[in-house]
RNA sequence: GCGGGCGUGGCGAAAUUGGCAUACGCGGCAGGUUUAGGUCCUGUUGGUGGAAACACUGUGGGGGUUCGAGUCCCCCCGCCCGCACCA
């Protein structure tokens, strides 16, 4: 073919018009449909990626990761497995309600009207979904399982009800689990969190801490490793002791946790959260002025400043004095925020010598400082820096001379003996508040009865259906909205029938998604959130693709979730997700594209300038799945460029191979074709298969132009188009381009089978590239008659020689040293060592 | 502060178990096609020296282990992330 000829080719090559004819016809084929035949033998594979919040079009973020989920679903589809790969909405949430504020809306018409947009952009952006198995969280088919889930957790004792402080987003006018707040702030507004005393739902994740931590090794190399390492940090289990302490004038003990039970003798004061109730209560009357100040001006604190390490320790005296259980010491209890309410016991044993918080504030109050552990560095009495290593224990009655790990253990066994304390674990770990004070969200199936306190709805009740609520005031005040739907909150109490209300809180959104990759596998089913037969043909999730933001939040939540199940009977795996990958950001200049710093790139518009393959192809090519890319150093044209060449080649060959069988259908045979080529295509047909397997996608991708380039050069000068081994680069380069850039490996899959009609007959080529095989490597092909060896003389590289791969050691030891380059190279050094590596490498030491 | 991760050409990035550093792409340079530009095609491209052969040098810095280190170990510098009064 003439240059000028290609320079025709190339304006022949045109995305937009691919894209919109076969999104037409994909539309009819239904070519993604996971199969519940249970006849069906092909193995199955259950990749997910994370559903998306339904808040506005598809954007570049959405576009990386579902490029990776979406081509490694299109690899395992490929590969013969029996495939499920679903989509569905988090369609519950915030954006939705206040979106309807401002725009005096409902925010169902918002989330339908979004999840639409999206739905219609995922269809443009060729994801091999299974349509029909779609849901969106906000159905009441979807929450309706919410709240059943929900009494299963009641009935189980892992749903209650208690006061205490909490997580109030004064913007959102919203309580906020721990795991929504991110650096003493709104996760989803950004707003200063600050602490209430307010009566609020809960799930017990505590009960299962052990377990997640334990089951995270499970995870270790399928995970990334930093998301455990979050996790664990998040659960932060401590080992330590539980001990007694008596308080003067009161009947009970107050019980302190520690970690460090060793260093007991060196308690010299006590100190108990200044707002816990505990406080309040140890309080001596002459104090009472003084703490209720001290409190007032704790609480103005925000959890922001009251968390800073800078800031110089607060606290006052209660006036009252607890006592060492092991010497009967009286130590001054003080109350102070240093110490927080919901850790441990809201209290501790002050340990000055050896604790830097404790020394902090006996400095500053001139408190005693008393050493109980020798560590050899300068007593924290005068350096202000307490010593927290190992040593030998002092003025420690019976622990003396025994080094830290041997006091704990004796002193934890001295407690228990006497029945002071015992070995004890606590973890930071919180229970999962789930109550939240919106309206866009499940609807908490509970009803209180003034007679019967809390009654579940009845599970024929279910669903508790939103009200519509439409018109009506949706705004935030600080109680949900559904309070004011006065028809729907009266309700008879379902045990004794007597008036009652309906509880008005929704729940927290995470529970929607904690649970979603189980509805997926019997998304219609109407006797439970899930067909038990279903879930266990398919879950756990094999794959699952979305990014770091939820390496707590969600991934914990569904972990949890998915114990509780397999305690209740109903999944057999403890774990729901297999495999996990963190898609990196996609960011701008250097920075997340934001509104406010105007570096927002449209998905939309890359599309139109670029055609969908390019753009996916560019985040494939860009880097490996887990990296951020900047879009600043991204060039799509590049990959317009290299889909142009791929088009080309399929033209080339179909025009050259007119009146030739389609060779992939069985109607020919490769074997006549050109062998230096055919090494090649199927040394990159195993390239890409162990690229992809191991996500190393960028990688595949580059190996597949490397393919390209090969198969030009076959074309230009070397066996031409018409040759079989052109032919088979072709149809594997459309084959396993198709897991990148779908639209035109199926153009190119069509050119290469002449256009034949969609419904095949036996041995026909496939209707589509995606029912295609996956290219074999014939093992045959990839033998190579000779490698290439280095020679080095003492590690620099000074020949090469060409040799068959089964060379021996002494055969290669002998080549080398024969080898001119060598001989250059020593100059008249003697041989000290040789050393042979066949058949690659040769390493020749001399002096 | 504690914990973790990462530093490779001008740029995005490659590199089984320690074994040819920089695959692939962008950008640059040169050439071909073209009236021209673009497209397309070919070649070249870490640095220094050299006409070339080739030599030296080179994976943040310093040290170590090894025949051999981007890869393993120690120290330092820089960047990123997580947690941050959790007893």
């Amino acid at each position: 073919m003439t240059a000028a000829e290609n320079a025709d080719e190339a304006q022949r090559y045109d995305p937009r018009e691919i894209q919109d004819k076969w999104q037409a016809r994909w539309a009819e084929l239904d070519l993604f449909r996971a199969s519940d035949d249970p006849a069906d033998t092909r193995e199955r594979y259950y990749l997910v990626d994370m559903f998306p919040y339904p808040s506005g079009d598809l954007h570049m973020g959405h576009a990386e990761a579902y490029a990776i989920g979406d081509a490694m679903a299109r690899y395992w589809f490929l590969r013969g497995r029996n495939v499920l790969h679903p989509i569905g909405w988090d369609a519950f949430g915030l954006p939705a309600e206040n979106a309807a504020i401002r725009n005096n809306s409902h925010p169902a018409d918002w989330t339908y009207a979004n999840i639409e947009t999206q739905a219609a952009s995922f269809r443009r952006y060729a994801t091999s979904f299974d349509w029909s198995r779609r849901l969106h969280t906000c159905d009441p088919e979807y929450y309706r399982w919410n709240q059943w889930l929900f009494l299963r957790f009641y009935e189980r004792g892992l749903a209650y009800r208690k006061g205490g402080y909490v997580n109030w987003c004064p913007f959102d006018q919203t309580v906020l689990a721990n795991e929504q707040v991110i650096g003493g702030r709104c996760e989803r507004c950004g707003t200063e969190v600050v602490r209430r005393v307010l009566t609020q739902w809960y799930f017990k994740i505590t009960e299962y801490a052990d377990r997640l931590l334990a089951d995270a090794a499970e995870l270790e190399g399928k995970w990334p490793d930093r998301v455990l390492l979050m996790q664990r940090n998040w659960i932060g289990r401590s080992t330590g002791a539980s001990v007694h302490f008596a308080v003067e004038g009161r009947d009970e003990p107050v019980t302190v946790f520690t970690t460090r039970p060793d260093t007991l003798y060196g308690a010299t004061f006590f100190v108990v959260a200044a707002d816990s109730p505990l406080a309040s209560e140890l309080c001596a009357p002459d104090r009472r002025a003084e703490l209720d100040a001290y409190v007032e001006q704790v609480r103005k604190l925000t959890d922001i400043e009251r968390q800073s390490t800078e800031r110089e320790k607060t606290g006052v005296f209660l006036g009252v004095y607890a006592i060492n259980p092991v010497n009967d010491e009286r130590i001054p209890v003080w109350a102070a925020d240093y110490v927080l309410p919901d850790y441990g016991t809201g209290a501790i044993m002050a340990v000055p010598a050896h604790d830097q918080r404790d020394l902090d504030f006996a400095r500053r109050f001139g408190l005693p400082v008393r050493v109980v552990v020798e560590t050899g560095a300068p007593d924290p009495a005068e350096t202000g820096v307490a010593t927290a290593g190992d040593g030998v224990l002092v003025n420690s009655g019976p622990l003396d001379g025994l080094s830290k790990a041997d006091a704990i253990a004796r002193i934890n066994s001295i407690l228990a003996g006497r029945g002071l304390g015992e070995a004890a674990v606590t973890y930071r770990l919180r229970d999962w508040l789930v109550s939240r004070q919106r309206f866009w969200g499940t609807p908490i199936p509970i009803i209180h009865c003034p007679s019967c306190g809390e009654v579940p709805v009845p599970e024929e009740s279910l669903p508790v259906v939103l009200p519509d609520l439409r018109g009506a005031d949706l705004a935030p005040h600080g109680v949900s909205p559904l309070a004011a739907a006065t028809d729907w909150v009266n309700v008879f109490c379902p045990k004794c029938g007597g008036p009652a209300k309906r509880d008005t809180d929704t729940m927290d959104t995470f529970v929607d998604s904690a649970w979603y990759i189980l509805r997926y596998c019997s998304p219609r089913y109407d006797e439970g959130p899930f067909r038990t037969e279903d879930v266990r043909r398919w879950a756990p999730v094999d794959l699952y693709v979305g990014g770091v933001e939820h390496a707590i939040l969600h991934l914990l939540y569904s972990r949890f979730f998915t114990k509780v199940l397999q305690d209740m009977g109903t999944v057999d795996f403890s774990e729901p997700f297999t495999r996990l990958i963190n898609q990196g950001q996609v960011i701008n200049g250097g920075r997340a594209m934001s509104k406010s710093l105007g570096n927002g790139v449209d998905l939309g518009q890359q599309i139109a300038l670029f055609g969908v393959d390019a753009i996916r192809l560019t985040m494939i090519f860009a880097s490996p799945p887990e990296d951020d890319i900047d879009w600043a150093d991204m060039h799509p044209e590049a990959m317009v460029k290299f889909l142009g060449r791929v088009w080309r080649i399929a033209s080339d060959v179909a025009a050259a191979s007119a009146h030739q069988p389609f060779a992939a259908a069985g109607g020919g045979s490769f074997a006549d074709g050109d062998t230096e080529l055919r090494k090649i295509t199927h040394h990159a047909v195993d390239e890409v298969t162990r690229q992809v397997e191991g996500y190393h996608l960028n990688v595949a991708v580059a190996r597949l132009m490397e393919l390209v380039s090969a198969t030009r050069k076959a074309i230009d000068s070397g066996a031409g188009a018409g040759d079989p081994a052109v032919r088979e680069a072709a149809e594997a380069l459309a084959v396993m381009l198709s897991l990148f850039a779908p639209y035109t490996a199926e153009e190119c899959w069509e050119l290469l089978s002449r256009g034949k009609p969609a419904q095949p007959a036996p041995g026909a080529p496939a209707v589509s590239v995606a029912k295609a095989a996956w290219p074999a490597a014939d093992p045959a092909l990839l033998v190579q008659e000779t490698v290439t060896c280095v020679v080095q003389v003492n590690g620099k590289v000074r020949d090469r020689l060409e040799v068959p791969p089964a060379i021996t050691e002494d055969e290669l030891r002998e080549l080398a040293l024969a080898a001119p380059g060598v001989a250059r190279a020593l100059a008249g050094q003697a041989v000290q060592r040789v050393i042979v590596r066949p058949p690659k490498l040769v390493n020749i030491v001399a002096v």
